[in-house]
DNA sequence: CGTTTTAGCGAGTGATTACTCACTTTTAAT
DNA sequence: ATTAAAAGTGAGTAATCACTCGCTAAAACG
């Protein structure tokens, strides 16, 4: 963290000035919710507000009474899931996990991990598109997005690991290759799901599925009965 | 494969059509180059072709000389990525593997795998960015890529994995497990080499994070020798 | 050499872009 | 009921967009 943070600080700012979507017109809900539907669709430069203005059954004007640019909707689209996304999801699911890692199994936490990680995908498919899609070029949302949700994950992770290596549970390999290792097969998992092969996914449920890639993490492909 | 493959038989026709690069002007290719650059810095929407024409010390005119349109101009970038890039891989590296599999350990081909593929991406960082950028929103493009690239490879990897499985190498998981956890494996090595976790990967070599990963997919992360 | 073809140019095209502004309608507070 | 603020409008704006066209310069061909 060697530059000023000014893209997550205005994040941060941001987010606080955020109005809830109780207290938002109707016709503000709709301008999100029409954008959300056409950056996930066709990408942020390829939605025109005149087409998010119309989807959202709204006068053009009315966006930039809300929202003083067009770059300004994407942040309020992004933000929200980079908080609402990130941080529960860091702070719930896997501090959950640190609260409780001796009285489950490695086994146990990571099947509940990409369980979690699975829905959480599922629940917000639009805004995760969004959000990788504009990481894409960004630098900014990239590296907001590394320092929020990445680095708070490895940390945690990498604790995690250690202990369990120390238990005896997990062998005393490199911390990071481990933690890549997890991840890489969560990643394999929902890009298998989502994208690569989603015919043949049918023929083994989501559980059979996060079964299967918690054996082959915790032992391997190999044979070792030879 | 229900669908008229429309988009796989225009890329193919394309690419016949496709001058060699030594056959073009100079221009041309700087057309072909600043296009790159741009599209990959900034997207295909944001990039315009009078920046493109600028970037490439070119009329604007000229441009148009040689694409019909600004979608010409993507296809002709991509296209050849998704033949010089899909085809060699395939048919060279993979058939390779498949003459030779029974002179190799598993280890050694998956090792000799994620080389040649960090090569790969190392050479063509720019145009795969574009490709999978493109791959995000163009269902032809995204299509096109897991017929051409993705198929291809699995029905090569499933048939090494089953006879893998036959002479006792890996164990008798589910063939699709076994090629996901692989695949995975590979992305997640190449995600935390170029994207995610640059600084550390450093602390060890590329063939050494290798090794790791493949140590790993065989045998796993678990502790067996309690 | 003369002629045809190709490459290159840049001003100009209508369409579309993000955004503004003068104006009306709705809401809320006194 | 009066008034002020906020929400909503849609025609209008300059800028930019992808693209065209009439032109000249340079190869290519016979």
């Amino acid at each position: 963290m060697n530059k000023p943070p000014t893209f997550v600080e205005g994040l941060l700012q941001y987010v606080e000035e955020l109005k809830d979507e109780s207290e938002m017109t109707e016709k503000q809900r709709n301008i999100l919710r029409a954008s959300v539907k056409l950056f996930a669709e066709k990408g942020f430069h390829a939605s025109s507000t005149s087409e998010i203005a119309k989807e959202a059954g709204v006068a053009e004007g009315t966006i930039f009474r809300h929202y003083k640019s067009k770059k300004d909707i994407l942040l309020a689209v992004v933000a929200p899931v980079l908080v609402k996304f990130a941080a529960p999801f860091i702070l719930k699911d896997v501090r959950e996990i640190f609260k409780e890692q001796n009285k489950k199994t490695f086994a146990q936490i990571v099947t509940e991990l990409y369980r979690n990680r699975i829905d959480l995908v599922l629940a917000n498919e639009k805004h995760i598109r969004i959000l990788l899609q504009e990481a894409f070029f960004h630098d900014e949302i990239r590296e907001a997005l590394i320092a929020t949700v990445f680095t708070g994950v490895k940390e945690m992770a990498n604790k995690l690991i250690e202990a369990k290596v120390d238990v005896g549970e997990l062998r005393p390999l490199p911390t990071q290759a481990v933690f890549r290792a997890i991840l890489s097969s969560m990643i394999g998992l929902v890009l298998f799901r989502q994208v690569l092969d989603t015919d043949e996914f049918t023929q083994f449920s989501d559980d059979e599925q996060i079964a299967l890639t918690v054996d082959i993490l915790l032992n391997g492909i190999g044979n070792h009965s030879i």
